[in-house]
DNA sequence: TTTAGCGATGTAATGTTGTAACGTGCATCA
DNA sequence: TGATGCACGTTACAACATTACATCGCTAAA
């Protein structure tokens, strides 16, 4: 009477749904297409600000991306500077708020938006993501079961990675 | 070939899925027997921020409980005293983070552990939790899967909850 | 060509959340 | 009675986030 886990499931999701996982310039130009698309411009501080925090693996906390879009611009760019940014990035979906890290990463393949689950390692703090609709879709029907509505999940899972094992 | 929602599922195991939610004086008693059982002390201290934390029907950030814990005491708690505390208490499963909210909330069956899944409203703060097994195994088998080892799921679902609505 | 409006960014201050380091009091037990 | 361990106190500070308001540059209407 109780389901078994979705292991199997989501092996069929990972292989089904392909999309593309953009790296590097084609990331860059995929964000500024992206933030485009929605009405935005795309300045040479949006610009900074995405490139900084697309070379980062781990997430990046706003003081982090601010000390190195100074460095990068020979000027002290304030916290307050960067907050506002990432937030059009995180509605925009071109980055993504790691709740647990108080941080922040970018979103591999913005304009493909569904709800991620990222897995962060305790010890080396390295993210990963992994996309599992129909995982994300229970909770969604979970939450909206219980009378929830204008759902955004939330899925996070600390732990050791491979490497840190 | 994709399984669809588990919403079904989810239904039956609330259904089958019984265990004593305490409330007042009958979760702190659960929560000191809890404590002891673990070989940890239930001090006054402990005694009075677990009673103002379950107090809250909403998470309740460690300078919330410091400010109500000063005044219960007339003494000022210091914030520093109250994280220790909770620290301890999430270890021991009396009380849960939240993430998304940088707070804390009772656990309202403690013993009886599992992951659960907080429904927080962004209107009015309330937060509820649901426990859908099914759903958390399938998120640890998910992150396992990717070879990540000593799971923590963090679950939470940000919306608009039925009152708010 | 001014100038009013607007969006993006700068500046400063402040608020909130979380930790580190070290000291004190108190119980237990050799 | 002195050593040990644990709980808690005190202070300082680090990290994260927001608010209020000023300035700059572009563009569109006068």
């Amino acid at each position: 009477m109780i389901d078994p886990p979705h292991a199997s499931a989501y092996i069929a999701i990972m292989a089904a749904h392909h999309h593309h996982e953009h790296a590097g310039a084609s990331l860059a130009q995929a964000a500024e297409a992206t933030l485009v698309e929605a009405g935005e411009q795309w300045t040479d501080m949006r610009s900074d600000i995405f490139a900084v925090l697309a070379t980062f693996e781990k997430p990046a906390s706003a003081y982090d991306i601010a000390d190195l879009v100074s460095q990068r611009r020979g000027k002290r760019v304030a916290p307050n500077s960067v907050y506002r940014i990432l937030d059009l990035f995180v509605t925009t979906n071109l980055a993504r708020r790691v709740e647990s890290a108080n941080a922040y990463i970018a979103n591999s393949h913005p304009g493909c938006l569904h709800d991620c689950i990222f897995l962060i390692c305790d010890s080396c703090g390295t993210a990963t993501h992994i996309d599992d609709d129909a995982l994300t879709m229970s909770v969604r029907a979970a939450a909206e079961h219980a009378g929830f509505a204008q759902v955004r999940p939330v899925i996070e899972v600390r732990g050791k990675c491979a490497d840190c094992d």
